[in-house]
DNA sequence: ACCTGAACACCGTTCAAGT
DNA sequence: ACCTGAACACCGTTCAAGT
């Protein structure tokens, strides 16, 4: 009783974080808080919008790249890539979110301005930025998978790959191909 | 009657490309076959080891990346990402599959060893392949959702973006930043 | 060897009805 | 305005039993 929309939210993430997206059900949100599944749904119309919202909290933190930040690329994407290893399952929650969310008002537009700012031809900013951010959720995505793997112990991995580390070598490749297209 | 794994496969890759991955439920295979939904796991011991047959065979054209072939990078990221969108949700089926796939495995090692022969340090193959491999799926994934939400026209989407064009974009900058790597 | 039938423990969502 | 209770149409998986 006496529901509102952020409990129900941070209800989710503790849910996500302790047993992982596939335990973030209606009905199990409501039982943590002793409340019928269809109590939510006086809240939030769907599932899918209370994931928007969950995925919205994750991304709270985020500070925007502003104006002239294009020579900070690399940091940027290393929050965005901290922030969704924060949570587990944060990228895939997210990223099913950005899927619904069209292009002008989703976080790839704010890199696609900087490169365009930077001397990239309109075609080229747009392309590079949807690759910089299927990059940094990618990287993170595999590395949730693989914390996953290794809860079960599925695998018997031999790499002690820090994904921090991978995702800025990547992100350092990306960010240099970038520069060399600045430049012809 | 008369089950067999391809034909439980080919069955799904239709209920794949007809009404989408939500779709391909055991009941339904089960159903679309005459044939209780228990007969499969006769065949399969889970649904995840049938969507693994399956990602098998949406990979199955897929040329092997041989030795001496790391110029034709490109050529083949364009290839992975024709394959993957050949099937809808062809993504997110494959990326569900290798993420349980140990990488040793996985077709990223392939990639790992033609830019480690090529002059990179073990370490930035390592990350470069994984990187690139993540950049392709990464662009298949947003390519299919669009695809979707075209489909239900939730967005009313001004980009005529040419997904190939796009996906070619993405890793000519990438490779770009390789070669960068490679004359350092 | 290969499949049926029935059951178990779940899902998301809707909707009349209560307060 | 906000929630309950009950229902609907589904899931994946197991397992005794049939042939």
């Amino acid at each position: 009783m006496n529901l509102n929309r952020h409990t129900i939210v941070t209800c989710a993430l503790t849910i996500l974080d302790t047993y992982g997206l596939p335990d973030v059900t209606m009905r199990r949100i409501a039982s943590a808080l002793s409340v019928q599944p269809s109590a939510l749904y006086w809240h939030f119309a769907s599932k899918q919008e209370l994931l928007a919202a969950v995925a919205e909290e994750i991304l709270h933190d985020l500070p925007r790249l502003s104006s002239g930040e294009s020579t900070r690329l690399r940091l940027w994407a290393a929050r965005l890539h901290g922030v969704l290893l924060r949570h587990r399952d944060g990228a895939e929650v997210v990223w099913s979110v950005l899927a619904l969310t069209p292009w002008e008002e989703g976080i790839g537009l704010t890199i696609e301005q900087r490169l365009a700012e930077s001397g990239l031809t309109a075609s080229l900013a747009h392309s590079a930025a949807q690759g910089l951010l299927n990059l940094v959720l990618g990287q993170a995505l595999s590395a949730d998978q693989r914390r996953q793997a290794q809860l079960l112990n599925v695998t018997t991995l031999t790499d002690a790959d820090d994904p921090a580390t991978t995702l800025d070598d990547t992100v350092a490749i990306f960010v240099a191909g970038i520069d060399q297209a600045r430049s012809c």
